[in-house]
DNA sequence: TATTATTATCGTAATATTGCAATATAAAAT
DNA sequence: ATTTTATATTGCAATATTACGATAATAATA
């Protein structure tokens, strides 16, 4: 078929691989990183800074806000992303929890 | 086009989005989640306990493999699928470093 | 109001992923 | 040697993702 049966999963794991989709992009991993990075919020120049078209980038970062990364504001005629603090500490533990729950039985 | 431009990324990028790319299925997070808490290592019910055809699972474990996540072992007639300890800590500190990293200057 | 600058959406093409039936392979048991 | 049991590979169909040109929407500025 092609379609995930994500309805065989619990909600644990499937959000989890949500979480892990958005930044299974290098694109979408460096704009967050980039966002974090800049002081003044203005985000304009993302598009010369990836090097993707605009129309991509603005994709790729309703990817991000989806999962509720980003939060944007308005600052003059520039629409300004940035990153949502508790949401990002939240998906941190999400994570942080997953890979210390796994432990090494055998082998 | 429809392929990832990787090339325009840097290889820190580039490789904790193939990582992510692993964890984004809930199939593998799942099948990775039970090989743990497995005593003795025999994975051989991956299929019952998943829920999707052997051929489905195969992949998925060849998936996690590719990564370094996955040791495998024979024990009389089962293959022994473990969890590479070494690697899995290191993916852990990867993504620990990717998250704490970024910083909230504004909003 | 017209222009300019910036972001969003639409439409579409190329590529990747997911899933499984059929089949192959490998090792143990009969 | 043949059967049984478990995993891997192949081939293919359905769906998802990635990317961008064209265009629309939005807001500041002239």
């Amino acid at each position: 078929m092609g379609a995930s049966k994500t309805h065989i999963f619990s909600t644990t794991h499937n959000e989890l691989a949500q979480i892990a989709k958005v930044l299974a992009h290098p694109a979408r991993v460096a704009i967050l990183e980039y966002i974090s990075r800049q002081e003044n919020c203005i985000c304009n120049d993302l598009v010369d800074v990836i090097g993707l078209a605009q129309p991509t980038i603005s994709q790729h970062l309703n990817e991000i806000k989806k999962i509720g990364l980003l939060k944007g504001t308005f600052e003059g005629k520039n629409l300004c992303y940035c990153i949502n603090q508790e949401r990002w500490e939240e998906l941190q533990h999400s994570f942080n929890a997953f890979f210390t729950n796994i432990n090494y039985n055998c082998c």
